[in-house]
DNA sequence: AATGAATGAGAATTCATTCAT
DNA sequence: CATGAATGAATTCTCATTCAT
């Protein structure tokens, strides 16, 4: 009675589907695209090598499969859980929290995407979509929590700013290297934000 | 008429030292280091593959040198060059052309360590003092530059989020994402600190 | 209204048959046997991988039934219809068009069977077979074309030496060198023939 | 006191090659170009499988060396030495057997080069070249052979139909078919364009 | 009969590194 | 110091064939 939903695939095909992008997600982001071996995929998804280039016929389409099922350019559903009117500083600290940025899969993925970018155009491509999804929703919160109207200029820049910090946050962390702290940048550029009004 | 004392090995050898790392800086900033092969280096290099690995016994030598005789750790020289007294913000803008992350080897080298610095960690260990030294120089500027003393943690979180710009600023590049702007951060980290000034 | 008689199969089942065996001669023949994938063909002709091999359990089953079905080894069904009494030139000239070896399918068979023949010794069988019916038709041929009888000696190398000039057109035509001209070796071999008599 | 010769490369070396030409050579002609494997020759030649590719970078490198190395498109040094005055069918006789078609190392290579002429574009110029060099000899040898002078067009048609043979006759021989007869077409090609002379 | 996912042996090629000269 | 041939393990990808449904 229940109806076929709309897969063509059987359980099976999904789940291990599933988890060989699971496993390529794994590895990519311990060891960099390059240095993945898609044998090494495979055994980590417990499948034979073949199965994995049955589902994916190259190597590149593992990355591209990623990005198009698992990493929307897109960043975020609604902008209004995270503003807190009149505190714009808060508010740039719970949107960066509810990027997720830091944790899960969801940095594992941003992080293999930034170190190919280079390397595989359309790569590239998915990252600059990702950072213009990321400015446009960093000013919707700047304007929802300012009490006071924002010049665009200001709003860009800050933006752009915190945008960079957050990624450069999430880039760092890999290695160690994390010493940014979103807190200040938020406080700084909150602060920036109502002196160049006043300015004005 | 004497050969340069200053020089254990002949010019010849110098001279095969200088080429081999001149072709693996532009190799691995356009490919990457795991994607060039060391072939490749010895060919753009002009030298006998056997004598390249005379002079670095392994691949991940050449990355080793390429750090420690060309990417020193501190950045900069002095600091007086770049202050604007009183004007804060032109004296981050100054500082960032000083850097010259944008242009020349020294982007192409920092490029390719980030992009390595988690596989090796040597590398990390590297990119990590670097990223410190950034931010020391920095909170320098900011100190120089400020008609009144900074408050310790504003003048960090300052320091911290303008190195994040001007990193991702230079990571971005390669993949043609560069849409920060160095100046519009310069302004609000700027304004950020007086009106936290102000605001004590 | 019964079914037909003729078919142990059922229809889908025969169309099926037909449209992979369809789908293998032309792949065989532009690609080659061994460079053509099971999976090609089974695409080519629209039907999917595991109904191939139901049909045709093993990839050279493919070819022999290619060859059982489609490539009689006896070449003419009668051999009035090439003949012009008493211009030998002219009857070996019909003969050729009328084996249309230059042609459609056919051609594209013997080829395919041409450059399998030494691997898969069935098949070189088969093509044995098929030279011994060139050569036994165009004896027969050149015997109704005669107005004089022939030698047999002659008869037999003049057969042989024409049917390796048709064959030789054949293969030669796939790769554009096809320089061999039927009409002049029928003529000089007809003059041969008269020749040789006169000579006796 | 000996000069080095014109060779850059070592001794060594240049058996390696040979070597490996030579298993290549015997494997393409026993089982076909497409199913030898890399591994196969490098097998058969007693080298490891990262030798053959220092030496042939792609798989096909090993049949264009061949071609280029060992199969000349001019296939005969002088015609004089097959000539038969006055006894056209023994000089083609003549021609065939130095040729060398039938045996050896020769033979070998031009039927691999038949099978892959379709597949493998250069390789099918390379074919087209032999078989115009095939037909200028013949027409050379038909020239001297012959007392009276011949007429362009019976020569030209004489000449193609003999190499159609001669080719297929070696094409044939590798499964077994080898039924045509040299001498035959000889005999009467001779007698052919005598009389196709007589009735002018 | 029909289906397409599953399997694993093997293909061509790459590459860091060694080593005899 | 210099050289480039030699090595073989590893890599990406292919494919005939099987099999559960």
């Amino acid at each position: 009675m229940t109806p076929p939903l709309t897969r063509r695939r059987t359980p099976d095909s999904a789940d291990v589907r599933r988890r060989i992008l699971d496993a390529a997600t794994a590895l990519f982001a311990r060891d960099g695209f390059d240095a993945t071996a898609t044998s090494a995929v495979a055994r980590a998804a417990g499948v034979p090598k073949g199965l994995l280039f049955y589902h994916f016929p190259t190597k590149i389409d593992l990355l591209r499969n990623l990005l198009a099922e698992r990493l929307p350019a897109s960043p975020l559903c609604g902008v209004a859980s995270v503003v807190v009117p009149g505190d714009i500083a808060a508010s740039l600290v719970a949107l960066h929290a509810e990027l997720g940025l830091d944790q899960h899969q969801s940095l594992v993925l941003r992080i293999v995407v930034f170190r190919e970018a280079q390397t595989h155009p359309e790569v590239g491509e998915h990252v600059r979509r990702l950072r213009a999804g990321l400015v446009a929703v960093t000013e919707e919160v700047l304007d929802a929590a300012s009490v006071r109207p924002l010049g665009p200029e200001d709003r860009r820049s800050a933006a752009r700013t915190f945008v960079a910090v957050v990624l450069d946050h999430a880039n760092a962390e890999r290695f160690g290297g994390a010493e940014s702290d979103i807190e200040g940048a938020a406080r700084l550029l909150a602060g920036g934000l109502y002196a160049g009004q006043r300015a004005r």
